[in-house]
RNA sequence: CGGAGUGUGGCUCAGUCUGGUAGAGCACCGCGUUCGGGACGCGGGGGUCGCAGGUUCGAAUCCUGCCACUCCGACCA
């Protein structure tokens, strides 16, 4: 992408609106422009780190199993009323009437609508155990929206629903999502910590949320240090039997503020490796048994030929809050440093002087180069102040910068600079360039 | 929903107390000089001061009502 054809609205002075730091990054980086509160218009960087997020999020569920489909925004006001949840919801669910006064509603979570969808077409044991996923938008009118895309109104969430004969393999399900998730927050640079959760008005069982640790979060936690630390498994595991991996995750103390016990995490946790601090909940995961299964009569077969209820369990990644959260984890004085896995760009090719022969030349050298190799190359050829550009490029947090510039052209030394770490390299183009692609 | 606060060009804000016909910086447009980490000079465009009503010769400014947004709390898969 070039520069100069596109579209990147930065802004110098922070909106007054924004008060946490990755609410203000966004709203200066040009990811985002608030159309209301807590609704949001994705701009082009910004909407290019959450599809990167989305596909990793994807890529990790269907690993695990789970299959895509998409259900609509809009979800009738009678299925919510077989589940009993109509009434119940309250004023968090906006509520339309369209013109045939038929009550509609848009969707602030999906059990009701991918019941629906089970019960139509699954019949017998045979066809379980299911996972069906989806990535959509949500809305909940919440009272207080804050933080940016952390906390807003409509949201991106993944949503995966899971369905299984008993509660046994119920819980291989939820194992499965389990360890998708660690898997999935370690790809964006996270360390995500699953704890112990309160179930909510959802209800269930057995539930956990997958926190990660920032000043800002909104909730606090308390947990055994070692979890912090502890590497996620990776995609080579027997997906059949994941129960030892969590086993060692939930054998620790870890427990968010409703669900904190102080008697049982001072007896469980040494002085020295409780640690209690500020977290953001990124992912939830729920096994809630027959609650929408029974009232919707989502029934299956067994082998014994007598239908039964299925066991479901419910599990989101709040997609459009990862944005928030990795930001408020990687971040510096300068602006965004984004994970390579979920950057706009791959590398920034900084013209010092557009317009000189000799410089436009070696960009266009550099930028046909770095789009050959998959590198995602963002061409900064705007014909305004060089320092400017040194800015925007650190405030949007790509992670490479190669600058090209007549002094660098006329010496042989061009730069390249790792925006995390501000590390610089310097050599010829072509040596650079081969950095870069290796 | 309880408490607090803010609405003035795209952004950050001054002006409101003490009423007199709207300003600064940034951004934007033109010309010129510049150019290796958010340049400088000159010229220029852009605002029914959140909305409605009231008081007044006259309202951004005073009064009443409403709306929006933000913060603290409660709430929250």
């Amino acid at each position: 992408m070039r520069l100069s054809r596109y579209f990147l609205p930065t802004l110098k002075e922070t909106p007054s609106e924004a008060q946490i730091v990755s609410h203000r990054l966004m709203l200066r980086a040009g990811l985002i422009r608030q159309e209301a509160a807590g609704i949001y218009a994705w701009l082009p960087i910004g909407l290019r780190v959450l599809k990167k997020i989305e596909q990793i999020v994807r890529e990790e569920q269907q690993r695990a199993g789970a299959v895509e489909i998409l259900m609509p925004t809009i979800q009738l006001a009678d299925l919510w009323r077989e589940s009993g949840r109509y009434d119940d919801y309250g004023e968090e669910m906006l509520r339309i009437t369209d013109r045939h006064k038929r009550e509609l509603l848009y969707g602030p979570t999906a059990e009701e609508v991918v019941t629906d969808i089970f019960r139509a077409y699954v019949k017998s044991y045979r066809d379980l155990p299911l996972n069906l996923f989806n990535i959509q938008w949500k809305f909940r009118d919440e009272r207080r929206p804050r933080f940016g895309v952390m906390r807003g109104r409509e949201f991106l969430m993944k949503d995966a629903y899971t369905f299984d004969v008993d509660e046994a393999n119920a819980r291989k399900a939820y194992n499965r999502m389990f360890v998708a998730y660690l898997n999935t927050f370690a790809r964006m640079g996270l360390k995500a910590v699953p704890m112990r959760a309160d179930t909510g008005p959802i209800g269930g069982e057995l539930s956990h949320e997958f926190i990660i640790l920032a000043d800002t979060g909104e909730s606090q936690v308390f947990c055994h240090r070692a979890l912090v630390e502890m590497a996620a498994p990776g995609p080579d595991v027997d997906w059949d039997d994941l129960q030892a991996i969590v086993d060692e995750r939930t054998g620790l103390y870890a427990a968010t503020e409703e669900m904190h016990e102080p008697a049982r995490f001072e007896a469980e946790t040494a002085e020295s490796d409780r640690l209690s601090a500020r977290g953001i909940e990124v992912g939830h995961i729920f096994y809630f048994g027959t609650k929408y299964s029974k009232p919707m009569n989502a029934v299956v077969a067994g082998p014994d030929g007598k239908e039964a209820p299925v066991h479901m369990g419910s599990h989101g990644v709040g997609v459009s809050r990862l944005l928030g959260a990795i930001i408020e984890a990687s971040h510096d004085e300068a602006g965004i440093i984004w994970p390579e896995s979920v950057a706009p760009f791959g590398v920034a090719i900084v013209n010092l002087r557009p317009g000189d022969e000799a410089c436009d030349a070696a960009c266009e050298q550099a930028y046909a180069a770095l789009s050959k190799a998959g590198l995602d190359p963002l061409l900064d050829d705007r014909d305004i102040r060089p320092g400017g550009k040194f800015a925007d490029m650190d405030l949007i947090g790509i992670p490479w910068q190669l600058v090209i510039g007549p002094k660098g052209l006329a010496s042989g030394e061009l730069e390249l600079k790792r925006r995390a770490t501000g590390e610089k390299v310097t050599g010829s183009l072509e040596a650079l360039l081969n950095r870069l692609s290796a």
